[in-house]
DNA sequence: GTAAGGATTGGC
DNA sequence: CCAATCCTTACT
C-alpha cells in the first residue's frame, strides 16, 4: 500500500474541504526516543475564522490564535481547561484564519487524549506538518466514509454557529460518550 | 496587577 | 453530576 505524506497543496483548501477528508488519513509523530507513532484520524471539527463565533481566531490575531493564520499545514495547540493540549490543523491561505481540530485518531477518543497520546505540547506550536520530522499526515489510500453533526462544546457561540454541522465522524466509530447532556 | 473562564476528562 | 488545573485575555 502505497503512503504518501500530505504537502501544501492539500492544506490550502478550505477547511471545510479538508476537515471531512482527514477522516481514515494518518497522523503520525516521531518522538525524541525515535519511537514513530501512527493512528488513524476517525473524527475533525472545523473552524472558520471568518465569523465563526466558536473559532479563537475570530476575535483577532493574539500571542495565542497567530499561528491560525499561518499558510495552510501548520499546526495549532493549545491547552484548554489548564489539562488538556488540543492538536488543530491549519487550512487555506496565509492570513486566512481556518483550522481542523482533531477530535479523535483509532488509539484515542476525545480531542484531549490525542493530544496525549502522541505526546504533543506548546512545543509543537507552529509545527508545519508539510516538512516536520516529529508530526505529518500520511495517506495509504483508505477512504472511510463519515457523517456530519454539530459541532461539541461550544454553546457559548449561540446560533447560527451552534447548528453548524461543522464535525465530520467516522460513521462506525462508537463513543461511549454518555447519551447527550442534558444541560 | 488581578480576575474570570474555557473546542475536556475522569471519577463519584 | 462535578471538580481538577493553568494559560490566555480583558479590564481596573
Amino acid at each position: 500500500m502505497q503512503e504518501t505524506k500530505l504537502g501544501r497543496d492539500f492544506f490550502i483548501q478550505d477547511v471545510l474541504d479538508v476537515a471531512p477528508k482527514l477522516i481514515g488519513k494518518l497522523l503520525c509523530r516521531k518522538l525524541p526516543d525515535n519511537t514513530v507513532i501512527k493512528s488513524r484520524i476517525i473524527e475533525t471539527e472545523a473552524y472558520n475564522g471568518n465569523g465563526d463565533l466558536a473559532c479563537h481566531a475570530t476575535k483577532g490575531k493574539t500571542e495565542r490564535t497567530k499561528a491560525f493564520f499561518y499558510e495552510g499545514g501548520h499546526v495549532y495547540i493549545y491547552l484548554c481547561y489548564g489539562i488538556h493540549w488540543l492538536l488543530n490543523i491549519v487550512t487555506g491561505n496565509k492570513d486566512e484564519p481556518q483550522a481542523v481540530l482533531i477530535r479523535a485518531v483509532e488509539e484515542a477518543i476525545g480531542p484531549g487524549r490525542v493530544g496525549k497520546y502522541f505526546h504533543l505540547d506548546k512545543s509543537h506550536y507552529g509545527e508545519d506538518l508539510t516538512t516536520s520530522n516529529v508530526i505529518w499526515i500520511e495517506d495509504d489510500g483508505i477512504n472511510l466514509t463519515y457523517i456530519s453533526t454539530p459541532r461539541i462544546g461550544i454553546d457559548y457561540a449561540g446560533e447560527p454557529w451552534i447548528s453548524k454541522k461543522w464535525r465530520f465522524v467516522h460513521e462506525t466509530t462508537k463513543k461511549t460518550r454518555k447519551s447527550k447532556r442534558i444541560q
